[in-house]
DNA sequence: TGTACATCAGTGAACGCGCGTTCACTGATGTAC
DNA sequence: TGTACATCAGTGAACGCGCGTTCACTGATGTAC
C-alpha cells in the first residue's frame, strides 16, 4: 500500500483484486460476490483469479488481512501526528479524536463500510482462522486504546466510576456504529459527528467539561 | 407475535419460515441464505414457501417489516415501564437505558444480531423499497430518542454544547457497534455495557456527574 | 554473448452441483343455499 | 342436513442459469553457466 510502484506485475494484479473484491463484499456480502463479476472488472479470465487465490475461503482471508493492516497504518499515522502535537496523554488523545473525525468525515464518498463487521455478520461463511481474526482485530484495537486511556486515567483522575476497556471498546462500538448510521441514512457525516460525542465523553469524564 | 395461539395453520408457518429464515441470515447474510435450508428445517416443500412469499425478495422485505415491528414493540414496553417509574423525563431515559441494557445482557444466547445493520451491508441485494426501509427505520428511532433529550435538555440545561441528534444517534449506533463486538468478542456482556457507557454520557451532559 | 531451463502470470474449456422460479395439481376446511 | 363450490395451505416434478473449481496448456521474463 504504503508504495504502489514498487509492486511486481503480479502483486499489482492481486491488489486490483482485492480492492475490487472489497467494494463488492462491503456492498453484497461475501456469498453474493462472485468471482465471475471481480475477474470481469480486474481485466482477468477467472484462471487468473485462481492463480493468484488458492480458492475463496484464501480471497476471504487475504482481504481481511489487507484490511487490518490498512486499518493499522491509518492510526499509526494519527496517533503519531497526534504525539507530535501534545506531550499530554489526554491532549493527545483528544486531538487524535478530532483527526480521526475528520478523516472518516473527507472521504470522497463517505466511509465504504467495515470489513470486519460485514465479516461479522456472515460468520458461518469462514473458516475458522478467518473468524478468528475479526476477534484478535477487536482485541488489539481495545488493548491499543486501554493504553492510551491508562495513561491518561494516571495524571487525569476520572470523575465517575468506569471501566477503562468499556471507554476503550466505546471507539470501536461507536466506529462501527457510526459506519452503519451513515450508510443507513446517506449522511457521510454521521460518523464523523458520532466520533465527536464520543470525544465529548472522554473529554467529561477525565475532564469534567 | 403478541399472542402466538390465535395464529391461522398459514400464519403460524409464515411465522415459522420467518424465524428460521431471519437466524440464518444473521449468520451468512441473505444471499448464501437458501430457500432449500429454509424449508428442510420448517418441514414444508419449496412450493409451499412459493405460496407464502412471491419470490426471495419479498421474504426479505417481509422479514425487514417483522424485525422493525419486534424492535417498536420491545422498546415501547421499556419506555413505558421506565416512564411508570419516574416522572422526571432525565431519570426516566436513564431508567430506560439500564433497563435496555438489562434485557440486551440477559438474551439467552447473546444477541443474534440486527437485521438492519445485516441489511445496510447488502444493500445491493435488495430492491429500493427495503434499503428505504432501513432508512426510514434509523429516521424514526432518532426522532423517538431527540423526543425524550428534547425533554430533558429543557428540564437540565446541558453541561457542554452537544447536538440532540447525534446524541440521540449515539443510542442506536452504540448499540449496532455493542452488538457486533459482542458478536465477534464472543461475549454476550459487552452490548449491555456499551449501552451503560451512552448512560454515563447522558448523566455527564445533563447531571454533570 | 548465447543457450537451456525455471518461474511468473496467466489462458481456455469443461465439470457438476445448487440455486430461485414456474406450473399443473390436490386434500382439507369454510361458506351459501 | 346435504350438496356445490371456493378458498386455504400446501405437493411434486421440472427448468435453466450461474456458481466455484479443475486441468492441461502457454507466452513472457528471469537466471545459471
Amino acid at each position: 500500500m504504503a508504495s504502489v510502484q514498487t509492486l511486481s506485475k503480479g502483486e499489482q494484479t492481486r491488489e486490483r483484486i482485492l480492492a475490487i473484491a472489497q467494494d463488492a463484499v462491503l456492498h453484497k456480502g461475501f456469498a453474493a460476490t462472485s468471482i465471475d463479476e471481480i475477474i470481469c472488472e480486474a481485466g482477468i479470465t477467472k484462471s487468473g483469479f485462481f492463480y493468484h487465490f488458492r480458492d475463496k475461503n484464501d480471497l476471504a482471508k487475504s482481504l481481511l488481512l489487507r484490511y487490518l493492516d490498512n486499518e493499522w497504518t491509518v492510526f499509526d499515522r494519527l496517533f503519531k501526528q497526534a504525539d507530535e502535537l501534545s506531550d499530554d496523554p489526554l491532549h493527545s488523545y483528544l486531538i487524535f479524536l478530532k483527526l480521526f473525525a475528520d478523516v472518516m468525515g473527507d472521504l470522497p464518498n463517505g466511509h465504504p463500510g467495515c470489513l470486519v463487521a460485514s465479516y461479522v455478520y456472515q460468520d458461518y461463511l469462514f473458516s475458522q482462522d478467518v473468524r478468528d481474526m475479526t476477534t484478535e482485530g477487536h482485541r488489539i484495537w481495545r488493548r491499543r486504546f486501554r493504553e492510551r486511556l491508562d495513561r491518561i486515567a494516571e495524571r487525569y483522575p476520572p470523575r465517575i466510576e468506569v471501566s477503562l476497556d468499556d471507554m476503550a471498546d466505546m471507539l470501536s462500538s461507536v466506529a462501527d456504529g457510526g459506519i452503519i448510521l451513515s450508510k443507513s441514512l446517506h449522511d457521510p457525516q454521521v460518523l464523523p459527528r458520532q466520533i465527536m460525542q464520543y470525544r465529548n465523553y472522554v473529554k467529561l469524564v477525565f475532564l469534567g467539561n
